[in-house]
DNA sequence: ATTCAAATACAACTTAAGTCATATATGGTA
DNA sequence: TACCATATATGACTTAAGTTGTATTTGAAT
């Protein structure tokens, strides 16, 4: 029964690894530090059950990863930890065909127990946490279009609307359009709101 | 010799803990994951050695704790454990006072080697990380005014010059010329830029 | 006591941000 | 095909952001 652990954190690894190894007979636990590094293990393990991954370990394009690495490797299951919970990230994690999320501030027995279910074949996700976001808004995850996610990303790094405009070779007006319907995606009211909105939602970096 | 950690991820306490104890003999390590049990502990444990802490703990607000803590309790050492590596956060906690700054993406061996060296009544700070700092800019560790800082705080949650004016009784123009002032601290030229670079030097969190 | 630098405050002005009406291309659907 | 929804694009217009000159206060240095 192998598993394995991709974070960048060594005495997390440390840690997950000497309680799911004692906890769970016969488990081996590989680890790495990077989605590099995942990617590596995943086709050299072939007989590889279960990959935890940290979310934001380096070299990772984001909750794309998930996508790529079930395409590639069918009968890995993927779980996501995590120190970010907003509930957008977990229905993402979960639409991308993830087996579970698992936050990091988790108690320890509720870590090991997800785990165990997830070999079992099932899944794992916090869903006292995932309700807030139903409750809350019906369309917690907003979509934004290709167009508006370029220039969520030159805003989110502090470009002005001209610079914007000339790097995705369009007119500034046509900039702010955008800019003012990504607003109305996320509701709110200005650049800034909208940058931490999307953070949030786990959008942008 | 009692330590504490103060972290909100179980595992990481716990593979840190179990590392420590096993490393350093007649080492006692005890848990806490936020800035108010951290405090606890400091009140009721008198004879605490050190307290291991992640600055991104709940409650607490930001690297003022460091102060408040060496402040109160000042024969119980404080070393930060973070997963932010910026060099400006680490002259900034070194400044404050602290024993140590370990980044936790370091080596095990690292990790341990550092809690011992400040055990033993040094200090470790990763030196390579930190001159990154003074190469690339004199002074990366930009000083705000309380006002500036104010306006900052406000700034960064997405609120208009107005609101801003208003919740800190000063008129809009005011505000404005906080901003360009705190512009020119960071070098920078709009909002977005301003919430980035504050964000990159732990002025804000 | 006075000088000076820094922090705080305000307002007129310029520039950029954000809104709105409108237009075209694209892809799915009756 | 004709229809409709959506993504994309533009420019005129309104509002907010950012700049600059100026003034007052405070504390430290002379």
């Amino acid at each position: 029964m192998k598993l394995l652990i991709a974070d960048d954190h060594g005495l997390f690894r440390l840690g997950l690894k000497a309680a799911i190894e004692q906890k769970i007979e016969g488990s081996e636990v590989l680890e790495c530090e990077d989605a590099k590094g995942a990617l590596e293990f995943m086709e050299r393990e072939k007989d590889l059950k279960l990959a935890l991954l940290d979310i934001n370990i380096p070299g990772n394009e984001g909750l794309s990863f998930i996508y790529t690495a079930l395409e590639r490797y069918p009968n890995i299951k993927i779980c996501v930890i995590s120190g970010n919970e907003d509930p957008a990230i977990i229905s993402a994690v979960m639409e991308k065909g993830a087996s579970g999320f698992i936050p990091k501030s988790s108690a320890n027995e509720v870590i090991f127990s997800a785990v165990q279910i997830i070999l079992a074949g099932s899944q794992y996700f916090p869903m006292d946490l995932l309700n807030k976001a139903t409750v809350k808004t019906e369309k917690s995850l907003s979509r934004l279009t290709p167009r508006q996610l370029d220039v969520l990303k030159s805003m989110a790094e502090g470009q002005a609307n001209k610079q914007i405009a000339d790097n995705l070779n369009i007119s500034v007006g046509t900039v702010k359009t955008h800019i003012t319907a990504i607003f109305e995606e996320l509701t709110v009211t200005n650049r800034t709101q909208a940058i931490n909105a999307a953070r949030d939602k786990g959008l942008i970096l």
